[in-house]
DNA sequence: TATAAGAGTGAGTGCTCACTTATTTTTATT
DNA sequence: AATAAAAATAAGTGAGCACTCACTCTTATA
């Protein structure tokens, strides 16, 4: 029985990620991983039972670093600015957050379609809870009247979806920044606008 | 030579558009493609040098039914609708077309990362026109004094980029309903809302 | 220094794949 | 009906794949 917290084992996934990042997990083989983390291809066997199991490890070794931590600990830093400020640090963080594990969320959307257990982690542990949070932030704010009454999920998603669509974007399809102008202060303005309560001219 | 608009060439693309939807293009076997074709193996070689041929065949067969067409003929039929009912009208309509292609958009955003002609044909075919036309609108909704000044490239984008997320939601990550709550009316109300001119309290 | 166990190796294995080719079947023309 | 051309077939073919296994090298312990 091999040690599991390996430096080798840890090698091996730091390799992974670069490959199936660059090729897409069909698109890799398992002697392009050994290659890129400089072992014997049957190293990797002695490691992981298979292939899919060293994108497994992948996903479960990273998923942490997008997924919903990061968002809270930055909201609690955040909680006592004025709304407009706040939201516009809210996108700035996840479109940093998402651009920095833009290759990961590539190869989960990816593989997802595919692979029922990919998709249960993606949205179990990276969608819904940051879904969550962002629903909170807008029912505060409903509470304390500067959000007219809606489901706060609406709002939230809108967000998320202009920060996803952006990372989608740039990264997926190489769209030049030119044609991906969310700005985080006009995005701010329409959503914050756009959710109050209305005001007769 | 073969005739190149013969029943079988069709019959062909459109079993490959079935597979590949469904297990992706490298999860797809040539011999699956015939057997869901009813032809022999070798038969697809007579109408595709290769297998990659048969994806751009799929592609450039069906790219004009999510591009711009449709939403242009369709802009044209609500011209003269007020600027609410409008963009009811264009979400839905937008709604509607992504899910019906849905599964040839899953198929080029998946293969576009790794394929530079099909990241192309996105870009240039349906992403930057469409983009364009909403554009259009709502600089016209600027001139008129129903929108603010901003770059018309941003409601544009939220608009766009929340209806992708919806679909993307629902189809390729299976996300239930009860969570994907772009509610036509709300998400105007949202967008119209945040881009007026503003007011006073 | 002798021994054993863990870690690492890479040629080998059987299988699957995209694509070819020799052959048969269908269609069109007279 | 005879012939030729076109279309379709299915048994190959060789390359490449994930994974195995018999072996060597390294390290630790006595």
């Amino acid at each position: 029985m091999v040690n599991q917290n390996h430096p080798t084992k840890l090698a091996i996934l730091q390799a992974a990620f670069r490959v199936f990042g660059e090729k897409g997990f069909k698109g890799t083989t398992t002697k392009e991983i050994a290659l890129e983390a400089n072992v014997a291809e049957g190293t990797l066997f002695r490691y992981f039972p298979s292939k899919l199991d060293i994108l497994y490890g992948v996903v479960d070794t990273l998923i942490t670093s997008i997924g919903v931590e990061p968002l809270q600990n930055f909201l609690g830093e955040i909680n006592d600015l004025p709304t407009v400020e706040a939201l516009q640090y809210i996108i700035l963080n996840r479109m940093e957050t998402i651009g920095a594990g833009k290759d990961l969320i590539r190869i989960i959307l990816t593989e997802a379609q595919y692979d029922e257990h990919l998709r249960e982690v993606y949205v179990e542990q990276v969608f819904k809870p940051i879904q969550q949070i962002l629903s909170s932030f807008f029912e505060q704010k409903m509470a304390n009247g500067e959000c007219r009454e809606m489901n706060p999920k609406l709002p939230a998603n809108i967000l998320l979806s202009s920060i996803f669509f952006t990372v989608i974007s740039q990264h997926l399809l190489t769209i030049e920044a030119e044609d991906n102008i969310f700005e985080a202060s006009e995005l701010t303005n329409i959503l914050l606008y756009g959710i109050q309560e209305r005001l007769k001219p």
